[in-house]
Parts: C-alpha cells; sequence; structure tokens
RNA sequence: GGGCCCGUAGCUCAAAAGGACAGAGCAUCGGAUUUCUAAUCCGAGGGUUGCAGGUUCGAUUCCUGCCGGGCCUACCA
C-alpha cells in the first residue's frame, strides 16, 4: 500500500508538473522520507526543478499544493523551506487498508528466474562463506516468491574439479584406500569433515615434494573419464559430500531444486556444441604467435573496446594481456568455457539438455533432481528462464563478465541483460577468532582487520559446527527459562533461535562489505540480532494469547470494532504521532521488499525488521494493553500489535527466519 | 602495470537516485512504578565521514589527484 501509494503521488506531482509547463523536459520525481514524522510521510525536494521551470523550489512547491487537487489518501500538502513539498498521509485511511491487509494489485513481470546459489566444491564440509553465499541466495529466492515471480533453485557442483581431484589423491595415495573401504567411510555421520582434514593433509603433501603434483594431474584427467576407477571413486566420494552439503542446508531451511554438474556438461559435450556458435560469431579467435599460440581466446570483460560504437565486429588484435584462454593449445577447455555453455542452456540458447534424476527428498516431500547422462522421464523442465541470478562472490566478477560478454558477443544482448552476477564480498576471520581456532598468527597478520579463510589450509569454522553451537547457545538459555516445557520443545525453540540469529547475522551486511567473522558476535541474541526480532514477535503472540484473541483473524473484525473515525482519532497528536510511526513502519514491508529485489541487496531487509521490532519493543514499553480501561482504545492497540506482528512475522519468512511460540 | 571494491564513533556496521541536524548495535557509565516474560526499555559520553582540490543551491554519496587496505589480472577450477 505504500509502495503503491508512493507511486500515485509521483504521478500526480509530475502529471501536475508537466500540465502547468508542457513541452519542458523535468527531471524525474524523486520521493524521499521527511527525517522526521510530524514533518510529513513523503518528501519532495523541488530544487532540481528550478532551473527547467525558471521559478524557485518555494515557489513551485507552493504551485503544485495549491493546483495538485485531492489524492486519495493523501490528506495534506505542506511547503517546507528551502524547497521541499512535505506530504502527510491520510493515517485512517492507510491503517484501515493496512490492518484489513488490502494489497492493491501489482503487475508481475512474465518469465522464470532462476537464481544459482551455494555452488560449495564437493570435497570437504561447508564453512561460514558457504553460509552466507547460501543465505543470500536463498533470502533472495524468498524475496522473488514474496513479489509472485516463480523461480528455479539451482546449485551448480563442480564435481570433477581439482578440488574433488585433491581428495581422491588423499584417499588413493595418502591413505591407500580401496574404493570399498571408501564407501564404508562415506557412511560415517560427518563424512564431509574427514574430508576436510584429508584435504589439508594433501595440500601439505604436496607442498612438501613438487613432484607429487604430478599425481593431481594425472588423476584430474583420470576423473574426466568416465569409465575409470578413479572416476567411480570420485563419484562416490563428490556424491557423499554433496548429499552432506544438502543435509547441512537443510538445517537452515535451504532446499534447491535442481543440481547440474560439471560431469554432465562434459559427457554430454555441451561445449561442443558452444563452441561452434562462439567460433561462427567470432567470439572466439585463434591465435597464431605469441603467449597463447594454438589458443581459441576470447577478450576478457572490462578490457579495451571502450566505445562499443565499433559494432563488434572488431577485428583488431586483442592484446596479449586482455585475452582470456577459453580453449587450451592442448585442445582442452578452461572453466569460463564450460561457463559459457552452461548459461547458454539457462537461457534455452544450447539446444541440448541434462538428463535428470530424483537425488534428494527433503521432509517435506520436495524433490531435488541432479544432472545425469540419462535421466528418468516425467522430470520438471528446468533451464529455458528469463532471468538469472547467480550468487558468486565478489572475486568471480571478471569471469561472470566475460561470461556476460560472451552472450553478447553471440547475438544474445537480451539474455545478457537479464544476467545478474550477485556478488558479494567473502567471509573472513578477525585475528581474535582466528587465535582461538589456534591458528598461530604472524605478527603482520595480528595488525589486520581480518583474515581469509582457507579450505586448503583447513583453516576455518565449519558450518555445522557453528550451528551447533548456535543451537547449545540458545538450549541453555531456553532451558534457564522455560524449564517446564518437554526437552523436545525446547530444543525446537532453541533450534529456531540459533537460525534466526544465523540468518539474520549473514543478512545484515550489505553485500560489499567484508565479514569479519567472530564468535562473539555472531553467537549474540541481543541488540541488532535475529532473535531480537523474533523476541518482539513473541510478545505481541503473548498478549493476544492472555486476551483470549487469535491475532490472525482479529482485524477481521476490527472494521466494528474500530471505525476509521476512532483510528484516526488515536493516530493524531502527539501520542497518535508515536502510534503512527509504527503503522507507517509496518506498511513498508512490501516496499522494502521490492527495493531489495531492483538492488539485489537483502540487508536492506533486515535493517527494516529491526527498526521495526525496535519501535514495537518502545510502543510495548510505553502502552500497557491488557490492563487498559478505555474498550475501544484496548481494541486499537490490539489492532496495532495485530499489524505489526503480521508485517514482522512476513519479513523475517523473507529472511527465512520463523518464530518460536514462547522465548 | 591495468581493472574492481573499500576507508564513517573505541569496535562492528547504516545512510536506498546528491537533500533537511551523519544514524544503529556492541562496549563503557547511569537509570527502569515485581509488568502483556528484562533475549526488553530510557538516558549519557563518543565524529573535521583517510587527505587535498573540484562540480552543485546542497557532497559520506559524483569527478580528479594523493595516502592506506583488500580482491582480480594462470594454457587452475
Amino acid at each position: 500500500m505504500y509502495r503503491h501509494l508512493e507511486r500515485r503521488l509521483a504521478q500526480r506531482v509530475l502529471g501536475c508538473l508537466q500540465e502547468r509547463s508542457p513541452g519542458v523536459t523535468l527531471p524525474p520525481v524523486v520521493i524521499e522520507q521527511p527525517p522526521k514524522v510530524e514533518l510529513g510521510d513523503f518528501a519532495i525536494p523541488l530544487f532540481p526543478f528550478a532551473k527547467p521551470l525558471r521559478s524557485a523550489p518555494l515557489k513551485i512547491a507552493e504551485m503544485i499544493r495549491s493546483e495538485i487537487g485531492p489524492i486519495e489518501g493523501i490528506a495534506e500538502l505542506q511547503v517546507a523551506p528551502p524547497g521541499y513539498l512535505n506530504i502527510k498521509i491520510d493515517r485512517a485511511w492507510m491503517a484501515a487498508a493496512l490492518a484489513t491487509d488490502q494489497k492493491p494489485p501489482a503487475d508481475v513481470a512474465a518469465g522464470k528466474i532462476l537464481v544459482e546459489h551455494s555452488s560449495i566444491n564437493p570435497n570437504k564440509a561447508a564453512h561460514i562463506g558457504h553460509l552466507r553465499n547460501a543465505i543470500l541466495g536463498d533470502t533472495f529466492v524468498r524475496l522473488l516468491r514474496y513479489a509472485s515471480r516463480i523461480v528455479d533453485i539451482q546449485n551448480y557442483i563442480d564435481n570433477t574439479g581439482v578440488q574433488v581431484a585433491d581428495v581422491v589423491v588423499g584417499f588413493t595415495q595418502l591413505e591407500k584406500k580401496s574404493r570399498a573401504e571408501i564407501e564404508a567411510l562415506t557412511r560415517q555421520p560427518r563424512f564431509d569433515y574427514y574430508c576436510w582434514d584429508l584435504y589439508a593433509r594433501v595440500s601439505q603433501w604436496y607442498e612438501a615434494d613438487k613432484q607429487n603434483k604430478q599425481v593431481r594431474l594425472q588423476t584430474l584427467h583420470a576423473i574426466e573419464d568416465a569409465g575409470s576407477e578413479t572416476a567411480a571413486i570420485a563419484e562416490l566420494i563428490s556424491i557423499a559430500v554433496l548429499r552432506r552439503h544438502l543435509e547441512t542446508m537443510d538445517r537452515l531451511d535451504i532446499e534447491y531444486d535442481f543440481l547440474p554438474r560439471e560431469s554432465e556438461i562434459l559427457h554430454l559435450h555441451f561445449w561442443n556444441a558452444a563452441f561452434g556458435k562462439l567460433k561462427e560469431s567470432g567470439v572466439l579467435t585463434f591465435e597464431e604467435s605469441g603467449r597463447n599460440k594454438g589458443c581459441w581466446v576470447m577478450r576478457r570483460a572490462g578490457t579495451g573496446k571502450a566505445d562499443p560504437a565499433t559494432d563488434g565486429t572488431d577485428d583488431e588484435k586483442i592484446e596479449e594481456e586482455d585475452q582470456k584462454v577459453i580453449v587450451r593449445s592442448n585442445g582442452t577447455v578452461g572453466y569460463v568455457g564450460k561457463d559459457i555453455a552452461y548459461h547458454m542452456w539457462k537461457f534455452g540458447l544450447l539446444g541440448l539438455d541434462f538428463g535428470y534424476l530424483k537425488f534428494y527428498r527433503y521432509p517435506n516431500q520436495h524433490d531435488c533432481w541432479i544432472s545425469t547422462t540419462d535421466g528418468e522421464k516425467g522430470h520438471p523442465h528446468f533451464g529455458d528462464v528469463a532471468e538469472i541470478y547467480n550468487v558468486i562472490d565478489a572475486r568471480q566478477s571478471e569471469a561472470q563478465n566475460t561470461v556476460i560478454e560472451a552472450l553478447r558477443g553471440l547475438g544474445h544482448g537480451e539474455a545478457a541483460d537479464h544476467y545478474t552476477h550477485f556478488s558479494y564480498e567473502m567471509v573472513a576471520l578477525t585475528p581474535r577468532c582466528a587465535a582461538e581456532l589456534g591458528y598461530m598468527l604472524s605478527e603482520e597478520d595480528k595488525t589486520r582487520s581480518y583474515i581469509e579463510v582457507s579450505g586448503r589450509k583447513g583453516f576455518g569454522v565449519k558450518a555445522d559446527d557453528l550451528l551447533d553451537q548456535l543451537i547449545a547457545s540458545a538450549k541453555k538459555e531456553v532451558d534457564s527459562r522455560h524449564p517446564q516445557l518437554s526437552e523436545a520443545e525446547r530444543l525446537g525453540i532453541a533450534t529456531q533461535i540459533a537460525i534466526g540469529a544465523l540468518r539474520y547475522f549473514m543478512l545484515k551486511y550489505t553485500k560489499q562489505s567484508v565479514i569479519a567473522f567472530d564468535f562473539k558476535e555472531a553467537l549474540s541474541f541481543e541488540g541488532e540480532t535475529g532473535p531480537y526480532a523474533q523476541y518482539a514477535v513473541v510478545r505481541a503472540a503473548s498478549i493476544f494469547r492472555k486476551a483470549g484473541v487469535d491475532a490472525d483473524t482479529f482485524c477481521d473484525t476490527l472494521t466494528v470494532n474500530s471505525s476509521p473515525d476512532s483510528l484516526a482519532t488515536y493516530l493524531s497528536g502527539d501520542v497518535g504521532n508515536e502510534f503512527w510511526e509504527l503503522w507507517l513502519a509496518a506498511s513498508k514491508t512490501s516496499y522494502v521488499i521490492d527495493q531489495c529485489i531492483a538492488t539485489t541487496e537483502p540487508a536492506y531487509l533486515a535493517k527494516h525488521v529491526f527498526q521495526l521490532a525496535q519501535l514495537f519493543n518502545t510502543f510495548y514499553h510505553r502502552h500497557p494493553i491488557l490492563t487498559e480501561p478505555d474498550e475501544k482504545r484496548k481494541q486499537f492497540l490490539l489492532a496495532t500489535v495485530a499489524v505489526v506482528r503480521r508485517e514482522l512475522i512476513h519479513a523475517l519468512a523473507g529472511m527465512g527466519i520463523t518464530v518460536p511460540p514462547v522465548m
């Protein structure tokens, strides 16, 4: 409703200005929020219009105020120096709409969206860096679905790369394990932890003797040969670790629809199909000489060709340092090439498809599919989507942009325009946290603000460990607060709190900020945290429980209990301003979610949730409800609580956070 | 060398398309009628937004230069 009103206002103001000065090109109408509610709910700065309209901002504001006429939902317009038009919403009108949860129809863009996230190498346990990726991706999916978009969730699995090869080397060379022995190990509860340590040992083994790296190369090649024993072992390991990753993510309510694997991109010859088109379109050029002699290369994204007016048909030579090798001189293709083919598939531009097999069934009966060479019939249709979002950390932005440029070079500008690299910064550790983990710090490291995690060194915080710690910590608190509840109930509540804390923690930072992970902050349940917001909802629910009223249906009867007139009464004056601030904040959830989608920044929603919870807590503290003697006023206060509770639950759900019955 | 990102309170971070006095949390200190559970609330201190210019009616935000930090820049994935 809030965003609806904002849009309506912007249109009317623009219309008013255009009518007054036909033919003049005007800057866009920017709508902001005044610094205080007393000033109004929207603010329009008129400074940008002074020049084109050849009039003082204050005069323009005055003109709009007197000429614009009535607007549904807007109560009052005020001119404020030095050149603002402040607009007040018709509070009772808005509150009535909000109380009854009226949603004006929104225009939903057509076309399916594909969100790819997680993409953890299936050779070791998931760590906190992977958690940030998965939580960002999963949250973005929830936001898109909130906005009525249809979304497929994919998790790309690199099961044939060096990382898997390294663990294969560990099992076969360092531990001399047979396939049967490895198979037995995969049935261990946390097989991914075993691999975590082994991976670190293999890395050390490579360091110890450079000759050892030859083994890696041989293993890597053997894995790509589908029929080999090594490939079978790699499959065994990667599938087992992948299952562990799905289990870990499921603990956080993160699910996937489809797991495309690199092995199928290889075996189904996706690259061959793409290669022909890339050569034909001139995206790839063959190097006859120089450092990259014998390779097929393309221009790296962001280099040269500053002037796109040259029409793409550039036969000019690409400088050597601007070349990205796509096909090596030995004829093998690098990962960017495979990625180009894969992304052509995503947009339905390749002419090939995966085979599909049911792989994993979630407790809620949802099936997750995996790629295979020839799969089962009756599978859902994946790929061939209108828009994609790839949740991949910022280090890969150049590679991502190169894939986008390849699509553009192939003539698929539409696809390239709907390809979004959802880029975010890594999770690192504070020096203190690194020390706690037993990592020896150099003097230089101690002065850094953060230290990068390293799977290769086995240095980092595992996702399951962190979850276990969060649950244990929350459990302790729940145990002491609610000893009368059963063990299972207490554990359930502790788990919800732990997930709330973790998901909020990963979402409260903006994407471009490196998270310096610290146990103290991550384990905090106070202040700007998930549990703070959960607690606000628990308090709201508690009021309704004690009042013997159902919070979900309470507002349905509101029009009977509380007329617009009485809403207007309670929402005016000094105390009314305080109530209105809360109602206004509650009305913004959809608006904020729109902003999050448009900017691919879920942190705004985290901020909104916190502000709403904070306003509610203040309100809760100041206005006793159950003891309120004035029945009409009590109804109004209850309505306020019901609306805030509903919006907080929706907003938290967008972040994948649920609310326990008690805390 | 080239490209991208960052520098804001003691610490960790906000400030959405350039707008009204730069805001939160943590930490510190001082408080809250034994109440709808205090995982809460109220208050206090704390800032030349890295530095220097420029554009603008207006700059934390845009431009240029410097200083400091990070990442990318492999015939690895």
